[in-house]
DNA sequence: CTAATAGTGTCTCTCAGACACTATTAC
DNA sequence: GTAATAGTGTCTGAGAGACACTATTAG
């Protein structure tokens, strides 16, 4: 049904809360791919770091300002996953919630707050608020198809790596074992030989591999 | 930063408004694929259907009213694509558009309003407003993706069907002619031969299917 | 009979997976 | 020398693409 007397202006509907929540993934040494949780300021128990959207800010703000108060994380560069717009998801009100992924390498969080946040293995997220469980497998499952197709598209190693370094990360991403021969063919058509050789450790000296 | 007294509460907060914009794509016999567009209310030209969010709405219940209201369409199976969030994206003010796409039967869609309504093929949609052409490239790409993989996942085709007629919808779909070989065998593993033959038409009867 | 469509056998090529071999280093 | 890691040759099996053959109908 249209309105009946002339045209409703944008003001006249009442509006959401527009939030947005991000699970930052990381691969840990010690607990593989992991998702960043923050303490819960006004109740019990940990969630994924969010905010409301504040006005006239677009949504990558939004989760970077979040990341930035509640983590002291800067530098992200969030993709959406998707709206939660369930109606009785959050008690504080009528308030939608975009979900977001951000990946990040471990020594960019070493300076999170201690106390308030924690770095959590993704298969053992614990038990979360409102639909976050459901954001880390949206956010899981979309790096994990972005893994498969590319040489560490998010950037977890810097400039130059060797093919063992980048099966590490991809096998800590994946969650499993990869096979050595098959990933290396699979990765280096996505490489650029430097020529370079990485000398450290035992065994033969890996080449060095830059991203196309 | 933190608020400085206490916490703010949502009222606390401007909103933004909350709006849906939805490209129905169909195959039509003449167009192919395409997607159908409403004459803009109040302004020239041509847009995709959309609408504010009401109080108390789920996203996917405003996209349903809005194609009932727009075009007499119903039932629809929306899904979410993306949310656009640029700043000065409508020049009514501060809108986050949530992009969705459903795929309906052309026989649907006979119902719709003759002289406000229009189908479009997705090649060439024309000039349209905000974002939209972009809603319209994400849309087709979700539903390529989607009918590479299975049967006919939106039920354009009825219950029963030869694989001739499937192919036909999927060629349309992907926008190019598929092998029909091949295509007979990536699609039969998900069928189920109902052993009837369908009879009309020249040439040997092909045998009707069914989704698994 | 011919034309048209359905269904299938089969060849080739590519690629993932797997195994094993050689190469180069530390010790 | 041994242990460890890097790099590669090669076999196998699955599957996509392509071609061609047979099968069944209308006319």
């Amino acid at each position: 049904m249209k309105q009946g007397a002339g045209r409703k202006s944008l003001q006249d509907y009442p509006r959401p809360s527009v939030a947005v929540d991000t699970a930052v993934l990381t691969v840990d040494p010690d607990a593989g791919l992991a998702v960043l949780q923050v303490r819960r300021p006004n109740a019990r128990g940990w969630a994924l770091p969010g905010t409301f959207l504040h006005q006239g800010e677009i949504l990558a703000d939004a989760v970077q300002r979040s990341l930035a108060d509640k983590a002291d994380i800067h530098g992200l560069d969030p993709r959406q996953l998707h709206v939660f717009d369930a109606l009785g998801r959050d008690d504080r009100g009528w308030v939608l919630s975009v979900a977001h992924v951000a990946v990040v390498p471990a020594e960019r969080l070493s300076t999170r707050f201690a106390g308030t946040t924690r770095l959590v293995p993704v298969d053992t997220p614990g038990r979360l608020v409102y639909d976050h469980a459901a954001i880390i497998e949206l956010a899981v499952a979309d790096v994990r198809a972005r893994y498969e197709a590319a040489p560490d598209p998010d950037r977890l190693l810097a400039g130059e790596f060797t093919l063992r370094e980048l099966r590490l990360v991809h096998e800590a991403v994946a969650g499993r074992d990869l096979q050595r021969d098959t990933f290396r063919r699979a990765m280096e058509a996505q490489l650029k030989a430097t020529g370079a050789l990485a000398g450290r450790g035992r065994g033969r000296p890996a080449e060095l591999f830059r991203r196309v």
